[in-house]
DNA sequence: GTTTTCTCTGAATCCGCAC
DNA sequence: TGTGCGGATTCAGAGAAAA
């Protein structure tokens, strides 16, 4: 079994030593304006930089709904800023800070829209930042425009690089393939923008930030871009979205936050937060790190036992799990794959992510089964 | 009542005197360098530049890097920063001359990929030109990404610029809405790639250009920021999608191509493209280019008389119309929207929906009256 | 309890002519 | 160049209130 565990381990390339964790202000936020905060962490001591720094809107006078109601515009002394020359020094300043706290194979996101995207984008390419994707957003329920005078701004963007042409980023092509049913993950990104229960209030019951980011967002750039264990910072820490993600998904987070109003409602929110077990995280992870294993392993291992019901998600089909891992539909026998394949008429068929399986009345794709595998193969 | 069908005619505001058409080489590709070619055009003299720079940093061997000395593009070992300052260049020199040729209230597209627009988009705002909307082509057959090391770039991004904040700008906003099945135009537009029959072939029926854009997307761009008769210039013309879309719309056009075989292929193509005739080119007009009517018209007319009552919707209110054209609620008097307006302590208020009478046993927005009067008026 | 209607709100560079 | 004012302009989703 020792084995197993070695392949299993993170397929991370340690060419550079690296930080000790320890001395690392893991789970805090740092106080403070975000480059001094940022000159307290050691050189190429962290994993992954999420960024959602200030947008410099550069609103006019008041703008009210058609039904006459009042916007309520984000005008905080935070995004205020006199020129572009000043936007630039200061975007400059945060991403060259980032890039020295960076490990040499980390990488960066940051999100904008068009107001200041174009400077981050270019001014991250001139410090040798190297662009991977620009990621659109697309929001399901952007906020119109109400006066007719645009096309609704429905998007923003986001930008990952890495530190360089050849650096070795980190991409869990896998489970982003898997978390898009099969189909490779594409450079846009459909969610809501952050409303209901997810967003924080303050006592009076007002929003407890302007600009509070999905955890969805957070959710799949993390699950993309970082393995559990890893270190990701943000500079612009806000209601500690990222911190509350990355606590859930079993990454470490640093923070930075100037305010602390936000500091205090983002411990709350992250103090709260439960990380998710082993196991749920064990099916994210990529294949190509994962050892292959034999559905007939599972079965062996009694996780799924001979005899049991699976099921495509919409139980469309029904097949009966056999001793030697075969399943059987019908008049079709054979692997979850090829079963899977024929009844669909499909070319081809991941089993693992197609059958699924009732464990205590919830229902779980096999591939959960196989984490239990795996986990259970670690000890 | 000729004088009404006057004033309906589209509303471009001419306070800039203008070239005269005829001094302008509509129809032509124009030969050499773009920059080059666009000296030759007297200022202020087009209304839209649609452009599809090149992001690649080969260029040709005309550059000169920002030092004056020679560049030869192909041969040349630049590093990265020799690079990104002479793509700078580059692009800051053909924005430049965009922006002379424009007028005062024309406006720019441009359209790139993460390798070049957030250059370009820096460049323009350093420029002065201010960015109306970033628009996301969204495709929907995008080449994968075969090696699974990214995200599938699956799109590329437009920006649409103003020559300055102040600048009035067009947009076809009911056109764009009726585009979309009544609901705003968003900033993310799906289409396919050019492919099949759209897509140009050589003699040896290899594609034509690299890089042919789908006339779906300038279809959209065109309808959306020009009118009819508008002069449209194209300095990347390439094999002509600009001006195969501008002649079926109607629009003027005028392109710059430095290449001899995509001339060739642009004029045989725009050439067997037909215009449309002009009831397919009528769009849906904004209320904001229809005559403006006082309301002391309509009630002149008859359609209302003197001492009728008119109410909100709900009847919390009701008012007298007066022989004037004024209307009185209690102690309030003066003009339908005055008075809705300080009634609901509003910021603004439209009278003619915030006001209802009753016709036949029916309630009917004030408008309707309106809506008669203009039809008795085209008479 | 259930269904329907109303109300509120979200990173927004959100008017233009006449005087 | 500023000020006044006519009047054009909104989508999705959550939650509360009403039916």
């Amino acid at each position: 079994m020792g084995e197993l565990t070695k392949i299993r381990a993170p397929k991370r390339k340690t060419k550079h030593a690296g930080v000790d964790k320890a001395d690392l202000p893991l789970g805090q936020i740092l106080t403070g304006d975000c480059v001094a905060a940022m000159r307290k962490l050691p050189d190429a001591s962290v994993d992954l930089v999420f960024a959602d720094p200030p947008y410099n809107l550069q609103l006019g006078g008041d703008l009210n709904r058609p039904d006459g109601s009042h916007v309520d515009a984000v005008t905080d002394d935070w995004d205020q800023f006199d020129s572009f020359a000043l936007y630039d020094k200061f975007t400059k300043d945060w991403l060259t800070e980032c890039r020295r706290v960076l490990k040499p194979d980390g990488a960066l996101w940051v999100i904008g829209s068009y107001h200041n995207i174009y400077r981050v984008g270019a001014i991250l390419q001139d410090l040798g930042f190297w662009i991977l994707n620009d990621v659109v957003w697309r929001k399901t329920n952007p906020m119109p425009n109400f006066r007719g005078t645009r096309f609704t701004n429905a998007h923003e963007t986001l930008l990952w690089a890495s530190q360089g042409e050849k650096s070795r980023y980190h991409f869990n092509y896998r489970a982003m393939k898997t978390l898009n049913d099969e189909l490779q993950m594409r450079s846009d990104w459909t969610f809501p923008i952050c409303s209901g229960g997810e967003r924080l209030k303050d006592d009076a019951g007002h929003k407890a930030h302007p600009t509070q980011k999905p955890e969805a967002l957070l959710y799949r750039v993390l699950l993309a871009t970082t393995e559990a264990g890893d270190v990701v910072l943000d500079p612009f820490f806000g209601t500690g979205t990222t911190g509350a993600v990355a606590k859930r998904l079993g990454r470490e987070w640093i923070g930075c936050e100037r305010e602390a109003v936000y500091r205090k409602v983002a411990h709350a929110r992250i103090e709260k937060e439960l990380p998710l077990d082993e196991s749920a995280l064990a099916t994210m992870q990529s294949r190509k790190s994962q050892p292959r294993v034999a559905f007939g392993a599972v079965v062996e291992a009694g996780l799924l036992k001979p005899g049991a019901e699976i099921f495509d998600k919409k139980r469309r089909w029904k097949a009966k799990v056999r001793a030697d891992g075969s399943v059987e539909c019908g008049k079709e026998t054979g692997s979850i794959h090829a079963v899977g394949k024929n009844l669909q008429n499909a070319p081809s068929c991941n089993g693992w992510t197609f059958w699924h399986y009732e464990d205590g009345g919830e229902v779980k794709p096999i591939d959960a089964a196989r984490g239990l595998y795996l986990l259970a193969a670690e000890d």
